[in-house]
RNA sequence: GGGGACGUAGCUCAGUUGGUUAGAGCGCUGCCCUGUCACGGCAGAGGUCGCGGGUUCGAGCCCCGUCGUCCCCGCCA
């Protein structure tokens, strides 16, 4: 038998109980954690947003009570009246950060019952996500969830004031919209005003945001959400969540500086100090020292051990000579059997065209100083796992070979990227033995036991680094045309524009990437603000002045009514809340999210849809028998 | 589109070379219990071994297909 609510008040929430409210009448209200019955007395643990505390049922301080207490089952709904009282000294739960106070009950009402769940929020998250995307309302009611909602509730509204305070304002944009030029495969909504026409739901609302600044806003951000209908990953979802910002009259160190606020702002309300600011590398040096364009700095970066060999040995060994040589470095990983070392074999990108050596032994054999050099070279202490990554001549790999001057040829990056992802893999396996990342889960624990009034030290943990100098196209041998390497209205460099047309290589663009732990937080430029550039721009990368038109004609005229100087950024949300949650997958710091074959298990969605509905929609469809 | 891992009770898992009636812990149900807090004790229920086909005297186990979840490549500037 359920009881009304009725006029009951809830009084506190059970989690915020300590000694000092003992003697206190009190209301609380929340879903049966755990339940302990021992006969004629029993103990429930009342679970709310703010923790739990004990409930004491006792048959003959309150005979109703307890027999509630004895119909009640996990995850009923109850409200429980009565008095704080201290525990005993012999009762008090150090475990509990209510665990010196007890409700002693005089009144139990059942709100609810409850279905038995498939598992129980009173315990550690189970293995099976499926279940728990299904019956998410159950999961979220752990305490990890609500604290990863907490932590990103306090972040966004950090970042949101932080924003604030720059003189941003933050400015709706619209979801249906028209496709925009970022690359990715769009949502598209049919249109029933308009017969066969759609709309596309936003990739970001990257033109919108530069209208803006045409428009005079001088200054806006949004929190907004993102769709891109592409495949899913542990870091991607269909719909994410964006910082997204843009600024007239910026210096890109303007830009730097308005980003590094409101991080490290966000950063303090998760607990942890974030130093700033935050170090550059140019994407030339990412890719020579870490292989990538997301480097993670909490392991030593590639070294280039090309002046250990001679041009002999490189021959002996059958390395390329024309490419890089270089030695990753992990720390601590001890030595390695050969079946260890073949373990890791898998794990190296052969389709690079690059090679590796990873017995030292044997090197040391044939080439004695060469393997003592480039171990003093990558500063290798003992125990330490040092790889060699060169080219293979043996492997020509489907690549332009034409070296473009001051730039890296798609042979070289390919070296670098296949000891970079080498790197990576390694560092993920060997985890364990250096500990580099274990500072970072270290520190995410900590934080969360301490609030924004007192951060602690993120600086060993958390690595920001910007990644600045990009090339502004990239070759593409299918075509063999100049294509960009990000999207149109990056502007390049005032000094390079010159050199559009006669050396687009040399060409770099005036665009800008945050990195933090190998993860890819953000991206933004400097924006083209000139009609006359755009158009340039457009010529180079082999659009049509039709194709424009067509494509974001609105923006090519908005460009054309008095533009100002812009720029701007986006940063990922659910990133920079999954890197301090510690978390392993945005799953676990988005209330709903997709499942990797982009379902919703708990709203079972997609789903098909009446003819009815279609019919309204123009829609026929059509499905590949 | 491709590669890999996994799929046995509600959950976490075991299941020997293919061999009789598929097990454990937790959870659940009933009874008992006044100081537990992962309460305890006794008893009990609970299985289309993801699904379909094949091989075999016999399949949870072998083969083929398929579905689902996860990870990765492609893709996502």
């Amino acid at each position: 038998m359920l009881d009304f609510l009725g006029s009951l008040e809830r009084t506190h929430h059970c989690g915020d109980l300590r000694a000092a409210n003992a003697g206190q009448q009190v209301v609380l209200m929340g879903w049966v954690n755990r339940r302990r019955d021992h006969g004629n007395l029993i103990f429930l643990d009342l679970r709310d947003r703010s923790g739990i505390a004990q409930i004491v049922l006792d048959k003959e301080l309150t005979p109703d009570g307890h027999l509630k207490g004895e119909q009640v089952r996990p995850e009923y709904v109850v409200a429980a009246v009565g008095k704080v009282r201290l525990r005993g000294a012999d009762a008090t739960n150090p475990k509990m950060a209510t665990g010196e106070i007890e409700i002693e009950a005089t009144q139990l009402l059942v709100l609810n019952d409850a279905r038995l769940a498939p598992f129980s929020p009173a315990e550690e998250a189970i293995q099976n996500e499926e279940v728990r995307l299904k019956y998410r309302y159950v999961d979220l009611r752990r305490p990890e969830m609500q604290r990863n909602f907490r932590l990103r509730h306090d972040i966004t509204l950090a970042i949101r004031e932080s924003l604030s305070n720059q003189g941003f304002l933050e400015i709706e944009t619209p979801i249906l919209t028209k496709s925009t030029p970022e690359g990715a495969r769009d949502f598209l909504v049919p249109s029933r005003v308009h017969p066969g026409e759609f709309y596309a739901l936003p990739q970001s609302p990257q033109i919108f945001k530069q209208i803006l600044m045409i428009s005079g806003c001088d200054r806006y951000f949004q929190i907004a959400r993102c769709f891109r209908d592409e495949d899913l990953r542990a870091d991607r979802q269909l719909e994410f969540t964006q910082v997204d910002l843009e600024m007239s009259f910026p210096r890109r160190e303007d830009v730097f500086a308005v980003v590094e606020q409101f991080l490290a702002a966000g950063f303090k309300a998760a607990g942890v100090t974030l130093p700033t600011p935050f170090p550059r590398i140019t994407y030339d040096d990412s890719m020579r020292q870490f292989g990538t364009d997301k480097p993670d700095l909490r392991l030593p970066g590639l070294t280039d051990v090309r002046p250990a060999f001679t041009d002999e040995n490189l021959a002996t060994l059958q390395i390329d000579p024309a490419l890089p040589v270089v030695a990753l470095r992990i720390p601590k990983v001890g030595e390695l059997s050969r079946k260890e070392r073949e373990d890791n074999w898998p794990l190296f990108d052969q389709k690079k065209g690059a090679k590796f050596i990873d017995d030292f032994k044997r090197l040391a054999k044939g080439f004695p100083e060469a393997a003592a050099k480039v171990r003093e070279l990558a500063g290798a202490a003992e125990g330490d796992f040092v790889i060699i990554v060169a080219g293979d001549p043996a492997h020509h790999v489907k690549a332009s070979d034409t070296k473009f001057e001051g730039r890296l040829s798609e042979r070289e990056i390919n070296v670098y990227a296949a000891a970079g992802n080498f790197r990576t893999e390694l560092s993920k396996k060997y985890a364990e033995r250096h500990g580099a990342f274990g500072v970072t889960e270290q520190t995410v624990v900590d934080a969360h036991e301490r609030n924004a009034q007192d951060p602690m030290d993120g600086s060993t943990a958390f690595h920001p680094i910007w990644i600045v100098d990009f090339p502004m196209f990239e070759y593409d041998l299918a075509s063999a045309k100049w294509v960009p390497a990000h999207h149109p209205f990056t502007s390049p460099y005032e000094a390079d524009m010159a050199n559009l047309v006669s050396d687009p290589a040399s060409v770099r663009a005036n665009c800008y990437d945050l990195a933090m732990n190998g993860m890819e937080l953000g991206s933004g430029s400097i924006r083209i603000h000139r009609k006359d550039v755009q158009q340039q721009i457009f010529k180079s990368l082999g659009i049509s002045d039709e194709e424009a038109h067509a494509r974001f004609g609105f923006f090519l005229d908005a460009l054309e009514y008095g533009t100002p100087p812009h720029g701007g950024i986006a940063l990922g949300l659910d990133r920079i809340v999954m890197l301090l949650a510690g978390a392993p997958s945005l799953r676990e710091v988005i209330a709903f999210p997709k499942t990797a074959k982009a379902i919703d298990l708990m709203a079972d969605a997609p789903t098909s849809v009446s003819e009815h509905q279609l019919k309204e929609l123009h829609i026929r469809v059509a499905l590949k028998s």
